[in-house]
DNA sequence: TGTCGACATGTCTATTCTGACATATGGTAG
DNA sequence: CTACCATATGTCAGAATAGACATGTCGACA
C-alpha cells in the first residue's frame, strides 16, 4: 500500500476493532480495505471516461451526489453493495467488475 | 438463469421496487443478482472444499451459523460486504474473488 | 470582483443489515 | 428409537449505512 493509499484509509476512520494498533489489520481486514479501494477508483476511472459527472451518476443511482464523492473517496461508510450498483449504473458487467477487483493490492 | 436461481431469487423475496411485475427486474438489478449469487455459490464450493462447517465458518468470521446459512442461500438480508468477507476468512485473494465475480451469468 | 459548475465534507434521521437465539429438518450412528 | 451433527428458517433489538441537505473549496470565465 503507497502512502496515499494509507493516508486516505488512515483519515477515513478504518481502524478496526479487533486489531487496536495503527496497521495492526490482520491479512482479512486489509484485503477487504483493498478490494473496497480497487472499487473506489475504477469507479472513478470509468465515471470520468464516460465523462460523467457525480451529480448525473447520482442520479441515475437514485442517490445524492455527496454518497458519490464518498464512494470515491473510499469512505468508510459506502458499502460494497453500493460501490458495485454505481459501477452497473455506469454500465459495467460483471466481468469488468471482476477485472476491476483484480487490481487489488498489485500496487502494494 | 435456471429455474433453480429463479426460485431462490423469488422466495426470498428479490422482487424491487422500481419494476412492479415478476421479472421485471432492471437490468442492472438483474446483474447485481447475478453477482451475488455468483459469490453465494462460490462461498458454499470453497468452504465444502475446504472441510469446513458453517458454525466454524461463522466462528472465523465473528458471525453466526444461521447467517452463514442465509449467505450461502443467497438470502436478500445478506450483503455483498459480507459475502465478500466470508470468502476472505477462508482464506480467498482479491484475484480470487475477482475469478468467482467473472462467472455471474455464465449459466443464463 | 462575482458567479457558475464540479467536487468534498459533515451531520441529520430513516432504512437496512447484523448477530443472536429459537426451533425445525434431515442424515447417520448406536 | 434416541442422540447427535450439519444445515435451514424466522424473528428481533441494536448497529451500520442510506439519501438528503447544508456548506466549503477550487478553478474557469467574463
Amino acid at each position: 500500500m503507497d502512502k496515499a493509499k494509507r493516508a486516505r484509509v488512515v483519515r477515513g476512520g478504518w481502524r478496526v476493532g479487533t486489531a487496536d494498533e495503527f496497521l495492526g489489520l490482520t491479512p482479512e481486514e486489509a484485503a477487504l480495505i483493498e478490494v473496497k479501494l480497487a472499487l473506489s477508483e475504477g469507479l472513478r476511472a470509468r465515471r470520468l471516461a464516460m465523462s460523467v459527472s457525480q451529480v448525473e451518476l447520482a442520479r441515475r443511482l437514485g442517490s445524492s451526489q455527496s454518497r458519490v464523492a464518498k464512494m470515491e473517496a473510499a469512505d468508510p461508510s459506502v458499502s460494497m453493495d453500493l460501490l458495485v450498483r454505481a459501477h452497473l449504473a455506469l454500465g459495467a458487467t460483471a466481468r469488468d467488475l471482476a477485472r476491476t477487483i483484480g487490481k487489488a493490492n498489485r500496487a502494494a
